[in-house]
Formats: structure tokens, C-alpha cells, sequence
DNA sequence: GATCAAATGTTATGATATAACATATTAATA
DNA sequence: TATTAATATGTTATATCATAACATTTGATC
């Protein structure tokens, strides 16, 4: 039971006070070993963007980073953003929250797994929770109808506890 | 136990077989009534909208509403189709599909629900289901953190059973 | 070091959505 | 019923999000 695994297995680390440097920096290290496992090329724009993304939880538009990768003397065309999104989305190292059209790092990208996200409409913050199953009343109706999922967006919008405590801005 | 009552509780009505222009005109006539009730005005473009939308279970884009709209002889700049679908969508006619950002006609306008939705991604039909209740895992995790929903985005892409016994196109 | 696949560079354009302001219609009421 | 306020529509322009298509470069393998 070590710290890292508890650490982990909590929801919404967004929204949980948590040393950040230590949760960016782990996870881009998980990202470093799961491509070389299994092969994946994080190339230089690639990572670039992954560590856009892991500098907070709040979720990133492609143009937000496009702008940000030209500031670090990549270039800048629309298309340089949306592959290495394309790429980082299909090995499951960032999600894309299509209620806001952006993206946030993912939380746990070793596990094969259906994001729920929370959205606060205040902070903009996102929080990735219940990343290990299918939600059941999803599957239990699609079952019901003989529909066959392949992938699910789950998203919540509302008012995390720190902004509701905080009241109207 | 009317048929009609039995009809509307069942899920996924548009991958079911079922009399459409019946559904239609029960839809639309419901909405009129709603729109009586509540005060709400169903200008001829909203109805039009509605009407489109209500042609079937498929979703349709903004564009494509405004292009048969303009077919319809109605003004055709964006913000004619935006506004009336703006309206719908906030009382409740319409849901806008994030995950394709399109929009269906709602199947039960009179209850106040978060809908699910199952989008086949070989036919484009879109079933509404389990219109009654939040998800219930989304409403757990919501409380476990503090965090206060106002609005749930819950789809699934798939394939429908039609299509999956088709087998591929 | 030739070859193929993957990744990147670049131009152009497609698709979705809204801001802003003018005008017209409707509803409420003086 | 004339006035007014609120709502809805008309219109121009532009913002925002995303991809097609093709050229070039880089990396991996034989």
C-alpha cells in the first residue's frame, strides 16, 4: 500500500489539494515507459504537448496549444496541434471533453478504462473520476437494446466544492 | 396502462420499429401544448426546426437545418437556425449530441431528465434512453467530492443491433 | 545505403458557432 | 389605443474548431 498507489486510486485529483509537480511529473514518466513498451514514438511535439497539458488540470483547447507550441518554437499550423492530440488520445494519454471542445491530460493512462469527467463551470478545472468502469446504467441499457458500445462520453458540468464554498465570482 | 404510455417508456424508441409519423405528430403536437401551457411562443421557425428534426430519429447538423430551411424559404444565415435551436434545446424539444454536435428531436419533453444517448455508427440513427433518472454513478461520485451537477453529458457510439446483424456495409 | 513506413511541413479550406447591431413583432399597460 | 418594453428576427461579419491533400523529412529494417 504505498503512497503512490492510494494517491492514484482517489478521484477527482483535480479538485483534491495535491502536489502538482510531483503528479505532472509522474505522470509524464508513466507516458516515457508506456511508449516504450509498447513501441510508441513521443517525439519532440508529442511530449511538448503532453507537458502543456500536465502543467495544470484545466482542460487545454488544440488552438490554446498550438499558440503555446509556436511560444516554444515549434510550428504552428493547426495540424501540428491535432496530430500530436490524435496521437496522444489514441494511446490514452490525454482525453478530449467534447462538451468544451478541449483537451486534459489523462489521470491514469495505464489502465484500459471510461472517463467520467466533472467540469466546473467556475475554475474550468476538470476532474477525471471513476476510471475503471463502464458506467453500469450505460451498459445495462445498451445491453437491453442489443446495442454495442465502443466508446462512451461521460461528462458532468456544475460547480466543484472549492467554488461553490467560494460563492458567486 | 394506455398504449401510448407503455410506447413512451420504452427506451431506444428509434431503433425499434414503430409508426413514425405517429411519433412525430405525437411529439409536435405535445411540444404545442407544452409551449400553451408554459407561455412559450412556437414561432414559425421553431415549429419548422422542430418539425425538421422530428422527420426522424436521425440527428441533424446546423447547417443542415438551416440549408432545408432556406429550402423551406425561410431566412437562411446561421444565427436563424442557432436561435430557434437555442430555444428548443433550453425547453427541452431538442438535445444536442456533443460527441457528433448535432441535434435530435427529444422523445419525452414533458419529464425533466438527463438523457443518454446511443448513437449507431453505421446507421447515424440516435436512440434516447433511460430518460428518467442521472446516472447513478455520476451522481455518487458528484457527492463523494462535493461537486454540484447542472448538466450531464452521457452518449455512447456503437453499433445499434440492427447494423450489427447487417454485418459491415 | 536502398527502401518503406511514420512523422512532419505547408497551403488551403471546410465545418461549426457567435458577436453585434438594426428592425420588426408581440404583449403589457397607461 | 397609443406607448412602451420585451421578445424575436434580419443581416453582416467574424470567431472558433478541424481536416484534406500533398510535399518533404526522418527513422527503422533489410
Amino acid at each position: 500500500m504505498s503512497p503512490r498507489k492510494a494517491e492514484s486510486d482517489l478521484p477527482a485529483q483535480a479538485f483534491r489539494q495535491h502536489d502538482h509537480g510531483e503528479c505532472a511529473r509522474s505522470l509524464m514518466s508513466a507516458a516515457h515507459d508506456l511508449c516504450t513498451e509498447r513501441g510508441l514514438r513521443l517525439t519532440p511535439v508529442r511530449e511538448k504537448v503532453l507537458e502543456l497539458l500536465l502543467k495544470s488540470h484545466a482542460p487545454l483547447g488544440a488552438y490554446a496549444i498550438l499558440s503555446e507550441l509556436a511560444d516554444s518554437g515549434f510550428r504552428a499550423q493547426p495540424p501540428v496541434a491535432y496530430r500530436a492530440l490524435d496521437f496522444l488520445v489514441e494511446n490514452g494519454f490525454v482525453h478530449r471533453i467534447e462538451k468544451i471542445n478541449a483537451f486534459v491530460a489523462c489521470n491514469q493512462p495505464r489502465d484500459g478504462h471510461s472517463p467520467v469527467f466533472m467540469i466546473c463551470s467556475d475554475c474550468q478545472q476538470v476532474a477525471e473520476t471513476s476510471a475503471k468502469t463502464q458506467s453500469p446504467t450505460l451498459d445495462r441499457t445498451a445491453r437491453k437494446i442489443g446495442f454495442d458500445i465502443q466508446h462512451t462520453v461521460v461528462e458532468a458540468q456544475g460547480l466543484c466544492a472549492q467554488c461553490r464554498e467560494r460563492g458567486p465570482q
